[in-house]
DNA sequence: ATAAAAAAATGACATACATCATCTTTCGTT
DNA sequence: AACGAAAGATGATGTATGTCATTTTTTTAT
């Protein structure tokens, strides 16, 4: 179980960085990481921003999945990411100079460390190995999204659901999938009690097994064949 | 009318530039940029890149408008942006280091001009105003993108339509929008045939005015409405 | 000017999905 | 252990939108 006080952990040691953006090349700004950033204890549900206010740094989970979504005009939410360790998030709005688009929430107890703007900024004028890093890594998502946004006009809600499911299950990296049912239809953009019925029908279909909240998957395969074509 | 042959535009009077990220501080680099650059002329149609090919520089759109596309896996377009005079695009892949997610076609004879990778890359290295122009408008586009998901997932078709009609009334500057109906529909996200339907809808409704091919925005408090909330 | 090709339009029809209402199960708190 | 609240599940119903087929109009090329 997590540590329920504010833990620090140390950059030298963190795990999750080594598969961040401040692994490679960075021993040498370390010291200057560690001095930097705070760690705090994130409680499920527990917002790291939210939509509309405007960016004071970046955060760096440690521990913890997150959520990043935004809100229609109802005010649904639609999830554009589940950002799991080792992942920087916040830093978009940061450069855009604009407010955040988006919101970051929680999705379980989480060991999250905070870097503040000015610090952040700093580095990244100061370190080019970070600044393409960060560069390479905001134009990966942008190719992501465009997939993204071609998925949700071509493709049926069983497909999205099937595709979402798959990246789920590297999110989770092979652990069971633990959302509630309505994060997983805010993810593939669709009404609960549709998600609800399709993904019985897959528990019967034998591509996945249901136990309770945590999805496991069974048929990677067949789950790939029903995500890609018709 | 255009001129037909390659055009060689001058960097230092491109009316385009100036509105584009090569515009603020770039007096002392305009004569690297204007060597480094080679102009063409693009018919109507014709691809400046394709999807899943490797980056080979980045291209300046001196007169002409291009629309940005992904396929989805039946091969039906979907339309991620559509790019006037003034922008720069084709950086993303260059970055990251990967193929192109999305192929770009004018979609009407225009004038292009082409910076290699290498050079490109250059001037980002050396000109941290142009760097953290690019970095801006990544994030930008990250921005727009996780709205355009969250439209395509919540909003209805006619919703979303009223909603592409303001974005392109803005796109061809108050000049009539000139797009094919299948173009449109791809932008949208939606079938011709639907398209057609509630195009005649909102003529109806006194919202537009249809001139054949080219579509007038008569009401735009109204579309506004409508692509708004419910 | 005319033919051929592409784009636009219209109708008929089927269905995937949202919505609303209700019920059951699970979870979190005291 | 027990209560209330949240999450999950199921059924009934309506409709927005996709699909297919056909016709009309516009554009392009010879």
């Amino acid at each position: 179980m997590l540590d329920k006080s504010h833990k620090h952990v140390s950059c030298a040691t963190c795990q999750a960085r080594k598969k961040s953006l401040f692994s490679a090349n960075f021993d040498e700004n370390l010291s200057h990481l560690e001095e930097h950033k705070s760690c705090s204890y994130f409680k499920k549900n527990q917002p790291l921003f939210i939509e509309g206010s405007f960016p004071r740094g970046v955060y760096c989970l440690n521990q913890g999945k997150v959520k990043v979504f935004a809100r229609g005009d109802e005010g649904k939410e639609q999830i554009i990411h589940i950002a799991k360790e080792g992942e920087i998030i916040g830093f978009r709005a940061m450069f855009s100079g604009d407010m955040y688009k988006v919101s970051a929430t929680a999705l379980e107890d989480a060991n999250i460390c905070f870097i503040s703007k000015d610090d952040f900024l700093d580095m990244i004028d100061t370190n080019p190995t970070l600044r393409n890093g960060i560069m390479r890594e905001l134009s990966k998502e942008l190719g992501d999204r465009a997939v993204f946004i071609t998925n949700m006009a071509q493709k049926s809600v069983r497909e999205r659901l099937a595709a979402a499911l798959i990246i789920l299950d590297d999110v989770y990296s092979g652990e069971q999938i633990n959302l509630t049912r309505e994060d997983l239809a805010n993810f593939v953009g669709t009404a609960t009690e549709t998600l609800i019925r399709l993904l019985k029908d897959l528990k019967e279909e034998g591509v996945i097994d249901i136990h309770t909240r945590k999805l496991e998957i069974i048929d990677k395969d067949k789950l790939m064949k029903i995500a890609g074509g018709r």
